[in-house]
DNA sequence: TAAATAGTGTCTCTCAGACAGTATGAG
DNA sequence: CTCATACTGTCTGAGAGACACTATTTA
């Protein structure tokens, strides 16, 4: 793919702005955190009978400086010397979203030496998880480019191999982004790998159209994570209205789980983590449903 | 607790030592790795016909320099411009237990700004799962006092609270370290928030004896992670030699979960992660059992 | 033969998957 | 009445907890 090279602000393109750029003056890693706001909305029908169906979404920003200028990273910066990780993760959060009060877990530290271009960069991944009734004000009209994006993420090519006591277990990661207007994708390879006593996952960033650094492989192992964590905690609460169906809740965990659900079996698996309330949905074009609240004496072993 | 003031090699005490050490010269955090290195090795029974139990130990290092000058802290060290966190930690690994080829998994970046009395540290902990039948040989005769510590973990005063939507689960943490001649112990506060949209997990150090920084913090929470990977995982095969009895197995299950385990059921649980060899055991003083091996073909889901 | 561990058979209970069947409001 | 979704009942099979039972070696 050959392009007509970007220039920032000062007119220097990527090349020349990383010539002019001096590594020396850092003796130890700079830190940063970057974030992985995850929310999930309505997609409307066009049927008035049908219910509208979820998509999971994740937040993104332009980038308006060099490197991968004009390309979309997640929301991030440095930490400064006075802040711990945790607010400075708080602070972006915050600057994003307008929002503090929300599901916020440290995911991982990405360490690798040549992260990013202009010098050593020491990443701290974090999740939040927040719930969009309570959000729609704001995110997307930052002085930066912030914008939601529809996430896709599917698995190919699952490939397992045993030579002895030696197993390696590789898979492909798609992933789409999405929005009116913007369609970006990413390619990240999963490896799984035991060898003698010795036992690793490594993930390799195999294309990556449109989003910036290494933030693809951050975004497969949030997604990773967060598929993991709702089958066995309630985060899935956090992206929640205080008032939800039961239907409402089973698509937030078929389109973070990426499968559909059996009601019954699903209702009977969440049937401690709710209360009920006498409040029904109205104006639905079939049955209402019953609206239901998280019960916070629920706990997870 | 009134003590004599510890001095280092220049004559120092910590309070001397802080005074002349000027943190004004680095502007961002340092950042380290933390090892958290387990292994489980054999209590000799007194009564030869009775097995060995099993205890879970834990590499520690006798700290030789200012702040918390002889007390006990994890292995580790500063990552280096031109390593990743991950080379830096298998850098540590190597120098205190002469082995690389062990399991090893990143765990949690502890980012609070004053970590470390003399000047901002960020600190990336990894655990490290390593056989004691192919260890013996090292460790404990570095040039830094390098010690195996049998390591109690027990929980106590849990409580829990909600009021309306928030939720609070409070426990504490006891941890002993004990070896032949020093016996350490930890309290750890582990308090679970829910309060409206917002959920976090935090600890607070209640006591440390003899443990260095906040390390009891990072040991509570390596060992909560082992308990709950343990279960779903593999990982306690990187403990175990080659060959191995399904009782010492299930021993090793034992020390990690601090808790009896039914033999039927847990044949059963494990049946397919393990291959069956025709060797058994000898000269046991009851009947022989036989030795398996790990199956590579196996995969959690 | 006793002590001690190795290993199996089987009952029960819980829980998830599957699927059929009933319930209910809008138009 | 029909559509579309809400919600329930129940069969099945997998798997864990519990416990009694058999097997095998050495001193």
């Amino acid at each position: 793919m050959e392009r007509i090279p970007l220039r920032d602000r000062q007119g220097l393109t990527e090349e020349e702005f990383l010539q002019t750029y001096d590594p020396s003056i850092f003796v130890r890693p700079s830190v940063t955190v970057d974030m992985l706001i995850f929310t999930v909305v309505d997609k409307q029908e066009e049927n008035y009978r049908k219910l509208p169906n979820k998509s999971l979404k994740l937040l993104l920003v332009k980038r308006g400086v060099h490197p991968y200028l004009g390309q979309w990273a997640l929301p991030g910066g440095f930490v400064t010397h006075d802040e711990s990780v945790d607010d400075a993760a708080l602070r972006e959060l915050r600057s994003e979203t307008n929002i503090d009060n929300v599901y916020m877990e440290q995911l991982y530290t990405w360490g690798e030496v040549n992260r990013d271009p202009r010098t050593r960069v020491v990443s701290c991944s974090y999740m939040a998880l927040v719930d969009s009734t309570s959000l729609e004000l704001k995110a997307g009209d930052d002085a930066a480019d912030a914008r939601w994006f529809d996430l896709t993420y599917s698995l190919h090519d699952e490939k397992r191999t045993t030579q002895g006591n030696d197993a390696a277990n590789e898979y492909l990661v798609k992933m789409t982004f999405s929005n009116d207007t913007i369609i970006l994708d990413a390619t990240v390879k999963v490896m799984e790998k035991k060898t003698g006593k010795s036992s690793r996952i490594e993930s390799d960033l195999i294309e990556s159209n449109g989003i910036a650094f290494d933030h693809a492989k951050m975004i497969q192992y949030a997604v990773k994570r967060l598929r993991n964590k709702i089958e066995y905690t309630d985060i899935a609460f956090n992206l929640m209205p205080e008032l939800f169906t039961l239907s409402e809740l089973q698509q937030v965990y078929e389109v973070i789980l990426g499968k559909e659900l059996l009601p019954a079996a699903f209702r009977r698996k969440i049937a401690g983590m709710v209360t009920e309330t006498d409040q029904f949905t109205k104006d639905a074009g079939h049955r209402p449903a019953r609206l239901f609240r998280f019960n916070p004496n629920w706990r997870f072993i």
